[in-house]
DNA sequence: CGACTAGTTGAGGCCAGTCAATGTTGGTGG
DNA sequence: CCACCAACATTGACTGGCCTCAACTAGTCG
């Protein structure tokens, strides 16, 4: 319940942050707030802009692709989040990734034109896509919207190359420290508190996408609340001492 | 000795198979032979020849281009093959990639404009750097070129989240199954046997690179010899029974 | 030859996985 | 409003795989 009006409170503020129309208007908080509109000059965005022609609803728990998926386009996210999810053969599955609100996912359709992963909403999502034909075709007279595009298509790769190294390298501690940060990082981006926020995910989810098991999780979670470095209240988490959290990886 | 006669001889069958103009001249070979030119007329091909306008010869041991280094060009690797390495703060270090001849190196550094690893020689090489301002230009202009620039940091996005899958659901067989495999198949698309090659990294480099320490991939070695799966000779490796080593996984 | 690097193998310890029991939360219907 | 249920989370005990430390071998180069 709290924290239920906790991501409405924070919802509100952000709308009132970029001071975008609330509703139903073009998605222009969602895109300069994303990397692939920054600096286009208003004629640019405009043309971004008219890329889109719907808006997508998700509920908590549906897909937005699925694995095998053809894949037409990205999709910018409005509202809420969701996690990719990787099939291993056996039916082994690992989540590959978290995207929030200003996020763009289904990157991982370019390369084979079909999605290698699936994305699930974590919660209610609102998304735009973007048909991917289209973005190719505005990367042609853009230069700028060129730069971006590959600078995000760049940005995923680093990302999952950092998280390479988190999994190869790191013990449980180091990976549950990293993982917050990023996590307090994105929310600071957004205008949200960098201390304090609802995990979206549940402890079997973060384990998955840290390559750990959800027992190990809740421990480290237990361990790090008995060191005063933050306090855990199920999906409510508080940052105490940052230093301290930085401090773990090596 | 006769592990570095085998790699001349690799080379020599690989010409002879692509049937390029064996020295000086344009890297036709090279990049018909790479996800970036696939595809294109020849009008277009002579295009992305004539924005190579040099050859870098390397050293074993020579860095390409290490942490920081400002971002300028891609390179494709015309001989040898080069590892590429991150480095953690407080010295810890990580192998993220192997490259051999006819792979793309250098797309860690579109991202921040500086590259976000060090790519070092494992043998003597020689590649082509592909200006990438250039690049964007000509992708304005050739779909074809765009379209596969795009699959190519798409398709290296798609690999480091495979690795993560690997890195955080596998064990140590697993592991090394998967990147005997993936070597083995990576040979064998360039006319090489999939069964037999020579590795080109220490087992300590192999390790890092699959999140394991070098005495568990000695170990791992030993005991895919024992289950009579392969046979090792220092570098040497001679798949036995892929379809066991396929197996393993998942 | 000696110094060095790469690789193999063994012994022991620790971290994280596994199994299992219990506690907590949120939603549903009587 | 409360009982009930399912999903999520926590905690403990035990196990095992991988890391660590260490000794030894083989090949290389000045």
């Amino acid at each position: 319940m709290l924290t239920h009006a906790n991501a409405q409170l924070q919802r509100r503020s952000l709308q009132h942050e970029v001071g975008h129309s609330p509703v139903r208007g073009c998605p222009v908080w969602t895109l300069t707030g994303s990397s692939l509109a920054s600096g286009l000059d208003p004629e640019e965005l405009s043309l971004v802009e008219h890329l889109v022609s719907k808006r997508i609803r998700l509920r908590r728990g549906d897909a937005l692709y699925r694995v095998g998926s053809a894949f037409e386009a990205l999709y910018a996210i409005r509202v809420g989040s969701c996690k990719t999810v990787l099939l291993g053969r056996s039916g082994h599955e690992q989540v590959a990734g978290y995207h929030m609100f200003g996020d763009i996912v289904g990157i991982d359709g370019i390369a084979s034109n079909a999605h290698e992963c699936q994305a699930t909403a974590l919660e209610d999502m609102e998304v735009y896509p973007f048909a991917f034909d289209r973005l190719e075709n505005l990367a042609r007279f853009s230069d700028r919207f060129r730069y971006n595009l590959h600078k995000l298509l760049s940005q995923e790769c680093s990302r999952a190359q950092g998280r390479t190294l988190v999994m190869g390298t790191m013990g449980a501690d180091q990976r549950l420290a990293v993982f917050l940060l990023d996590l307090s990082e994105r929310y600071s981006a957004r205008g949200f508190s960098p201390c304090e926020f609802v995990l979206r995910m549940t402890r079997g989810e973060i384990g998955s996408y840290l390559g750990l098991e959800l027992e190990t999780v809740s421990r480290m979670f237990s361990r790090f609340q008995e060191q005063g470095v933050l306090q855990v209240q199920g999906r409510l988490v508080k940052l105490l001492d940052q230093v301290a959290l930085r401090a773990l990886p090596g």
